[in-house]
DNA sequence: TTGCGTTATACCTGAACATGAATAACGGAT
DNA sequence: ATCCGTTATTCATGTTCAGGTATAACGCAA
């Protein structure tokens, strides 16, 4: 069986991609660090990219899915709050189902 | 409920992207128009994206997707074989699955 | 007031990618 | 031989996109 169904999926909000893996991941190491600086670093993802990441989830969500704080001991960071904790888990359970759907369909091409 | 679930889904072979929606589509307008460039226009598509994308289904598969002739009357023409037809179809009954996939996960978000 | 590390934002540049134009090759029909 | 519409391929160009740099704003601590 050389051939694989395979996919991406991710959560859209009004206004366009509110949550996928990519940020997902950020998240994750978000909350880990409460910094967005230092998820950034971690991931080797650039600053500029991980902060509009982080915005655009906040802009398509109703409630914050983080909360920035700048300047204060140690410059400020960013804490995930319930909500984004809330949504990140739905999204890993969501993935799950969806990484059983593409290696069940797998199994069910024929070529 | 404002979110949705979204995703794109394909089939892939050893060297990549064997068969996903938008080659599904150029495939059903080259078995209906026997030609690449046909096809290519009523999809609004350049012919060179068109002919890449058919041979890159060739190059994916074992047995050949479609069988191009050049010269001739009508200046030549593509056929679909019977294997290219039989992909067709399951591409399409995989693409319907994931689409009750997605709708029945859009109905589980809550956020 | 100065220093610090973070958030927030603007700008520039190089690379990847899509698009369109142009052209050759082909082979049956006239 | 010429014409025709198609397949097949190359080239130049334009446009989007990621990356890095630079810099301002912020607020607590010393």
């Amino acid at each position: 069986m050389a051939y694989k169904v395979k996919g991406t999926i991710w959560i859209e909000g009004p206004g366009g991609t509110f949550l996928g893996l990519g940020r997902v991941n950020l998240l994750q190491k978000i909350a880990e660090t409460g910094s967005i600086s230092e998820a950034a670093r971690r991931m080797n993802m650039s600053y500029r990219q991980a902060w509009e990441h982080v915005d655009a989830m906040n802009r398509e969500s109703k409630t914050p899915i983080v909360i920035t704080n700048t300047g204060g001991q140690g410059g400020g960071g960013t804490i995930v709050t319930k909500e984004g904790l809330k949504a990140l888990k739905q999204f890993e359970k969501l993935h799950k189902r969806f990484q059983s759907f593409t290696s069940r369909e797998t199994t069910k091409v024929k070529l």
